[in-house]
DNA sequence: GTCTATAGAAGGATAGAC
DNA sequence: GTCTATCCTTCTATAGAC
């Protein structure tokens, strides 16, 4: 009966990635995943044959689902400043559903490197900036974001969205002495992280010029 | 003899951080950790009792590290733009001597927040904030930087330093892909990072502002 | 203080009955 | 396809000799 293998099966996977999301590759038990999805240890290697192969399945699963949440943003056809809003609050928005993702998958990556490697081979990098730089070239111009800065700009607003979560723990703990809560934080931060970056994009002509002017005895420039 | 006593024991130390920080608290096994420090196993219980205690040793050793870090950047007399700027670069160029530690921290933290929690009891964060507020009144008060937007802006920062490096595995291949190196983003990290932060806070009145009337078809403001 | 030897428990994996 | 029983390895931890 294919009928009850999918279920079984998808029991498994379901409360492995619970259990694996939350104790991670090394700290995860076959046992609890078993307890978990409500059955014996032996099913698991009946239909994964190991825990390595089961690992693999719910990473990756857990990688392309992640993915696939970066790539809508940039697909509507809108402005290119609205394209940021867009993504703060989306990105947030699942990641609030989903806060220990980025933990679990930062730290199953520099565990094992080799597995992002395989998964990163299949994704086109350099067709994304394409798409992006042909859809807005007027406004990437305006924003001064360049083939050069792109990589710098990106990484700042990946990091803005993913850090909080990555950091969870310390952070909750950070915010209970002002007497905040994390939730209200995070709602406070899809604006405020989206009027930030627009900020910066808009006005780092400025801050630079200015600065080289403004600051007498600020001697840390680039020296070259 | 407690000067043999020392050398023993740091040497376990110093073993047991290389292990801890590349294969993390469960992945680690005691009996790498002799083999680092080139003794034998039953060694490590006599020192330490046991594999948790060893742990904790250097989980506090290298939290402490981390947050000694972030202390001195905000004492020096300097302007408040200065000190944003010193920020990026020092510790960029601390953690570029130190890649792991962010992955190994963050980490650690989420499988075991109360782990944090004892740690963070000792630290003062009020004090911190009143500390930056009297002594770089005026000039927060130009940067828009208030007491409710504080750990928003603060969470930034900390995020585009550290996120490059808890996500390391990933970057480095992403980067690979373009032909870039690591180390380079980081270079031009330690400036543009701070060139980023500086015109985003100098200029957020105006991004917002102009959004106001700017963005017609821009329903997605925040609906009271 | 350092080593050898080993206890004792736990975990991944498989054989075999049903 | 699912369960019980068990193998085999690995790991933490300790006992005891030197």
């Amino acid at each position: 009966m294919t009928e009850k293998d999918k279920q079984t099966e998808d029991k498994i996977f379901d409360a492995a990635t619970e259990v694996f999301i939350e104790k991670g590759m090394d700290g995860a038990r076959m046992q609890d995943i078993a307890d978990r999805a409500g059955m014996n240890k032996s099913l698991l290697h009946y239909y994964y044959r190991s825990k390595d192969r089961l690992f693999n399945a719910v990473f990756e699963m857990i990688a392309m689902k992640m993915l696939k949440k970066f790539a809508p943003v940039f697909d509507a056809n809108v402005l290119f400043e609205d394209k940021i809003r867009f993504f703060f609050r989306e990105h947030i928005s699942f990641l609030q559903k989903n806060p220990r993702l980025p933990a679990f998958l930062l730290n199953e990556i520099n565990r094992n490197p080799s597995r992002i490697k395989q998964f990163m081979a299949n994704i086109d990098i350099e067709s994304f900036w394409m798409i992006l730089f042909t859809q807005h070239k007027e406004e990437l111009k305006k924003y001064h974001i360049t083939r050069e800065n792109i990589p710098q700009v990106m990484t700042i607003l990946v990091a803005i969205t993913v850090f909080p979560f990555a950091a969870r723990g310390l952070l909750k703990e950070i915010l209970a002495k002002q007497n905040l809560k994390f939730d209200d934080f995070l709602e406070d931060r899809k604006t405020f992280a989206a009027d930030f970056v627009i900020s910066a994009l808009q006005n780092m002509h400025l801050s630079t010029a200015e600065d080289e002017s403004k600051t007498k005895n600020h001697d840390e420039k680039k020296r070259t």
